[in-house]
Formats: structure tokens, sequence, C-alpha cells
DNA sequence: GGTGACCTGATGCCCTTTCTTCATGATTTT
DNA sequence: AAAATCATGAAGAAAGGGCATCAGGTCACC
């Protein structure tokens, strides 16, 4: 199967029996040509239904208005919200983007960003894997000068411009909320302890209960490595506490919901055995029964801002120095966690 | 913000006092030079972290390797789930994807089209919005021999090649599922009736109900613009209708997710009052409560059936003939289905 | 002198941009 | 008043960007 031929400024040229710059310079509407030459161009370029080679276009300047990104997961709502935050705005500014995912490996993460950069991508913005516990990759990026930024899933030591999201301050407020509920013995359910996400997550759990006079107590944290079984083995560990805890805080939303579906069919009363919190503000968080407290993260204004900055810093607009954006979040109370004290 | 520099094949030439046609020849291993020469080239190519310009190689072979994807909607589960196994399988035969989102527009989709075929993309996978009512810049893709294909929204009078769903199919599984519960007056809740799937699901609502000698009743089919308001104005409607309907049929499981909210909000009992079934097992209506019907679509594999083809006819591995795979649909029953007659 | 192994030069892909050229009419000079 | 000079407007020629490939070219060796 091939591609029809595409009209080239060569061809308009010979048509013309003019010259190929003069063309060029038509199209760019430049002021140093004869008007009527310049409409007669301009017209036979629309008849002959003339589109620029973007292609040769990019060669020549070396940019080609195309932007990398990299998430871990395109099915996931939240990074689905992020890109289309990423595209629309991108799209606003005349830059196309170019998405891969990275399936959760730090693997196919080197291979995608090695594909982006020889497609010559201007700029990446990147959402690392869980997988990613090294970052030469980010660090050859940095060194060869190609501009990026993190978002969500980030890297604290490396000096890029990074996005996040407060997840301190959001797993403050669910397990103060908890708190507030009346649950005192609160079961924080983490991802794998080096994930950035379960550290913040912690530390935020960690402060409310601490103002209100609770010390950590590690055999409340629970480990879960975010796959369903996983998800249900900790969903059984905490019925069988001793003592038997009264909220629980889990990182995502998908946990809170495997937790949920597995004790509903148990015969578990949620709110009124335990409350129970995610995080992330899912799509069936809110359809589930009971509907999940949750913490809400705004994925597409995500998306929209770490965009904005990386084409602000591209175009000149913003300094080269990193920055780092932290986006609030919202506290969603729901009837998961309305318990009856 | 600049991009730091690139080795090019140039300077490699230059640093070991050979020319550029030399450098081409070794790196892609041509038999027509001394091993030892190409020994040299290669060591030092990955020394200098030579990376070949895919744009000028893309200008010299005019092929890009690269696929435009337009889509009405990244953030639905369904598409994201499409575009995850067109990527999967893009990459996996050294394609890359750009992805575009037309957000239910036409004139977002002839934009798309238009950037994307600019971009010199090799082809194009396209899902139509919405409002595509007109099909110009279809034809007009076609009529300059721009290899692409249709996945489940397509139109069906364009000569190329398509993926869809046997939507008729699986609106006949559903509604024959109803009425196996013991349903006997069925409604169908469509979309817009100017679209495909819309035209299609009827069909196999009606041919189930023929099945069971019930004639058509047009009372009731009940369009919505599937918007929560018009779902939910819909769900007021049925309340009232006189004789009270059995059981309900969804064009989409959003749809029937908000028929079940609004419902439960106001004490209508589902499954006992009404049978309610929706299409496309979305993630949520596995979690609501009850637990929807559904028709599961394998966006996933839809994708990759897609691009799979689109490639062989690119590679020349099928006939450019176009043609029309339909994809099958499961049943999913769940709960919301489940009368007690 | 022919052969084969090994390598180079030039060209093209398409577009942009700088440098040049050419013509015209205006201004200055003789 | 005629010739020389200049300014200006308009368009062409050519280079450059990185890569691939066709057509040669060089050299050693039989």
């Amino acid at each position: 199967m091939k591609k029809g031929h595409q009209v080239t400024m060569k061809e308009i040229a010979k048509k013309l029996g003019v010259s190929v710059s003069t063309i060029s310079r038509a199209l760019k509407d430049s002021p140093e040509l004869h008007p009527e030459t310049k409409r007669k161009i301009v017209e036979m370029a629309k008849e002959m239904n003339y589109q620029p080679n973007l292609l040769a276009q990019s060669l020549r300047i070396s940019r080609t208005k195309t932007l990398g990104v990299i998430v871990p997961e395109i099915t996931s709502h939240f990074f689905a919200s992020c890109i289309s935050g990423i595209q629309d705005h991108a799209n606003k500014r005349g830059y196309n983007v170019m998405i891969c995912q990275s399936n959760e490996s730090i693997d196919q993460e080197i291979a995608n960003i090695k594909t982006l950069v020889a497609s010559q991508v201007d700029a990446l913005l990147i959402s690392l894997s869980r997988e990613t516990n090294h970052y030469e990759h980010l660090y050859e990026l940095y060194s060869r000068e190609i501009p990026f930024v993190l978002f969500d899933r980030v890297h604290e030591e490396i000096p890029v411009s990074k996005v996040t999201f407060n997840d301190a301050g959001g797993a403050y407020q669910v397990t103060h909320h908890l708190l507030e509920m009346g649950c005192r013995n609160i079961v924080y359910v983490s991802g794998p302890e080096d994930l950035y996400i379960s550290k913040k997550r912690k530390e935020g759990y960690l402060k409310a209960l601490d103002e209100y006079g609770i010390k950590e107590n590690p055999e409340l944290i629970k480990i879960s490595d975010l796959t369903e079984e996983g998800n249900i083995r900790v969903a059984q560990e905490i019925l069988m506490m001793e003592p038997k805890p009264d909220g629980v805080f889990c990182m995502i939303d998908p946990v809170a919901v495997d937790v949920l579906t597995y004790w509903k069919s148990k015969g578990v009363k949620v709110p009124e055995e335990f409350a129970l919190a995610g995080f992330t503000n899912n799509p069936t968080s809110a359809v589930v029964e009971p509907p999940l407290t949750t913490v809400s993260q705004p994925g597409y204004e995500m998306g929209k801002l770490a965009v904005s900055h990386l084409l602000d810093q591209l175009d000149g607009l913003a300094s080269d120095d990193p920055i780092s954006i932290v986006l609030d979040t919202t506290l969603v109370p729901r009837k998961s966690s309305q318990k009856t004290i």
C-alpha cells in the first residue's frame, strides 16, 4: 500500500515558471514580493492542494514542534486525563504530541525515551514507571540538554521542573477526616515502599495522627504490591488484626475498591465496621456501594500545567531554572467513611 | 531553552577521516566494507553516542514509521484500551504513534487529520466523532491515497478497511437475555438516531424481540443526548410510563449508570422493578450496586487488529482491498438483570 | 587488462534563508 | 540634455540540514 503523491513547492514553481524560493516567500507572505505574483502563487497552491512537508521544515529549522509523553499506563483514568490536558494545551500552542506507555516497566520506559529522542521531539513529559529505581536515562537526557519535565511520578533529585500533587497534604486531609469521624486505629495500606507516593502519603498520614497525639504504629502499616491478589491479601489481614482497626486509608482508589469488594463478599459492613478511604477520585469510586471517600487529583489540570510550563521554557517565556509546581488536592467525603461511632 | 547538540554522521566521518557514505554503510552493516573499518566506525558511533536522525531518514525514504490515531476521547476507558492495543502492536513492528482526540467535534477531527497528514504519518487509524455527519475529509484522504482504517465509529460507505464490533449481535444478546429473565416490555435507550451504533444496536434489539413474537413499539424507544441531564430525563420518563416497562437496555454503560444512580436516589429497586442492562463493560459497571449486566467489547483487541491489518497492508503482507473485521462481543450477565418474575 | 574489494563523490528528499542578480526609474553629474 | 550613478523592488541561485544510494574511482592482485 502506497501513499499518494504529495504536492511540493517545486511542482508549483514549475507550473508557474518561477523559482522555488519565490513560492516559499509567497507562502510566508513575505513583503519583498509583488502582490500580484503572491496572489497567483497562493491561489495555485490552494488549487493544487499544497500542504507543506513538516518533515522537511523540521529538518531545516531543527524543531519538530512535537512533544513526547511517557506515562505508565494509558488506560488509567488519571493518566488519560493528564494526556488529555497535555494534548489540548500543546495543540493550542501549535505542538503535536507523541504518546508512549511504559506499562510500568523501566526497560520500556528507556526504550520509549530512545525512540522519542530519535524522532526528534522538542521536549518530553515523563511520569515514571513503578519499576523505575535508577535514573541514568533521565540524567542522560539532562546531560544531552533535551528539555523535559516530570509529572506525578517524579524523581526528586534531578534538577528539572516537576509537577506533583501535594501528596502528603492529601493524605493528611483524608486521615484527618477519618480521625474526625471518630477513628483512632487507622490502617494505612501502602504500595511498595520505594514509591514516591507511598512515602509522601505516609508522611501526611503520620502528621495527621501526630496532631491527634497518636503515635506511629508499624503494625498498622500494610504493604500491598497493588495487584488484585495483593490487595485482597491485605483485606484479609486487616480482618484478623487484634485489636480491630476502625478505619482504613488506602494509598490509591483501586486498592480501596478491591478491599471493599472483598469485604462485601464476606459480609463485612462499610462504613459501620470500618471507615474506608482511597486516593485519586477515580470514576469508579463514585459509584461503588457505599460511595468511596477519596481525594481528588485533577489530572487534566496537571497535564495542562506541565505542558504549559514546558512550552514556556521552550519558547523562552519562562526561565530554564527548574521549578516545582505542587497542586493541591481536595477531600471528597462520601459514605464509605461516615462511621457512626 | 535549547536542545543540546546531536552527533551526526558527518562528525563521525570527520573524526575518522572517511566519507559520510562509508559511515552510512558501516551502520547498515553493508557487506562491501572492510570488516575492520566497519568495526572502527561502529565503535566510534557508540562512543560518540550517535543516534540517527529519524527526521532526515524519513525525509530521505519518505516514510516516517509513524501512525496517526484519532479517537473521540482519550479519557474513555474503551478508547484508552484501543489506543493501548494500537500502541503495543505498532511498537512491536517498529512504528510510533501520534495520538489526537477530536473531543467529539468534527472540526477538531478535520484539524487533527490535517496536522497528522502534514506530519507525514504513514497511515491513520480513525474512530469518528459523534458529530461527524459528512465525510469529505475521509474521501479526501482516500483520493490522496493516504492509507487509513476506521474502527468502532465507522462510516460504512467509504471503501477502506473497517474494524467494528458486532453491535447488532451484542444488542441481540443482551435483549435476548432480558427476555429470558422474563421481561416482555423492554425499553431501548438510544443515543442520537444518526449514530452508527444507535442504529445497529436497535437492529439487534428488534431482532430479539421479533424472535419472541414481540412487535416494535415506538413508545419503548427513548432517545438520550448522552449527557447526564439527558440520561436522567429519560430515567424520569421511564418511571412515568404506562404500562410500566419491566426491562431497560441502555445503548452504553454510562447511560445505564446514570439511570441506576437516579433511580436509587428515588428508591426505585433494580432489578426488582426494572431489569437493567448496558453495553461496553466499562470498569464502573462491575462495581456499581447492583453490578450492571452488560456486553463486553475488548478494546485492546480491537486496536490490535486494526493496527495489525493496517500495517499488513502497508508492508504489503495483506491486499489493499478493503476488508471488514467484525469482532464478537460477550454478554456479561450481572445482578442488575436478575429479575425475579 | 580484468576482477573484485573497498571506499568516495555527488545527488536527491523538501523547505528555508542568505546572497546575488537583474531591471527599472530616479537622481546626480558632466 | 545626455550619460553615469544609485536606490529600490523583484525574483533567482545556491546552500544547508542529515541520511541513503547510485555511479564511479582507486588499488592490489591474478
